[in-house]
DNA sequence: CGTTTATTTTACCTTCTGGTTATTTTACCC
DNA sequence: GGGTAAAATAACCAGAAGGTAAAATAAACG
């Protein structure tokens, strides 16, 4: 425990399911009700109560009544802090980047490594 | 199950862990082996195993023998299409258009709700 | 060879997750 | 009030997560 549940945390556990990065999807086009959002997913609809209840405690949905409806609509900010978070990393991805920074660590890594390599003489026990 | 593992819900699942995250931002500062990744955190060593073995399957993080050690180096592709995904609701929180977009949707949240459209025929999605 | 250092593996535990079915609640409608 | 549709809640379950302590590997070193 002690984990916290930081608002980033709760953002990315929010977005690891697919079920859940597809009702955003859909949410993207507009105002969904739960039995609209859950008709496209083959599982039940306390399913999707729980999920949208993920997404509202990460603040991606929020829920307003309607009669009987409880009609979700997208709430974005959240990706905005992730986006950043992310966007921190973008210079170890961008352009070559990445493949020269494997190459210079690959290097580093291979130098200091092998000053004689002896050979162990164990072999037979598992 | 069936749940496929995507790489999108690895990705978000392993950054969904702020240990993970701070792992992933020490290693921006280059490479390091395991204990050096332990030592800021209040955990045992093989805690640090465990979210390195995550980071790996995500794909984040790739690892090397070095002697008796297992360097750990950032990998940045996997957050590119991270970011990719959540770039496509920039709109949504960018400027005013997410306070904007709340409201023209209670607008079309408030209008519409007596029709008598009951089945199926409210919208006639997929 | 035996020691030491770095890391992984092996149980094992507890909590969280995602799903289910069955039952309630909520609110409209006649 | 009774019926009906939408959604939430309750109770339950299997499996994954995140953690631990203790034992096992791996590789340098003396």
């Amino acid at each position: 425990m002690v984990a916290a549940a930081d608002t980033l945390s709760q953002t990315f556990a929010a977005l690891a399911d697919p079920t859940r990065r597809a009702i955003l999807g859909r949410l993207a086009e507009g105002e969904a009700t739960v039995s609209q959002l859950a008709e496209p997913f083959d599982v039940t609809l306390p399913a999707i109560t729980k999920h949208l209840k993920v997404l509202e405690r990460a603040g991606l949905v929020e829920r307003s009544k309607r009669a009987q409806w409880r009609p979700c609509r997208l709430k974005a900010a959240p990706l905005r802090d992730a986006a950043g978070w992310i966007a921190d990393y973008r210079r170890f991805w961008e352009a070559s980047l990445d493949r020269l920074d494997a190459y210079l660590q690959k290097v580093q890594a291979e130098l200091p490594a092998d000053p004689k390599n002896k050979k162990g003489s164990q072999r037979g026990r598992k």
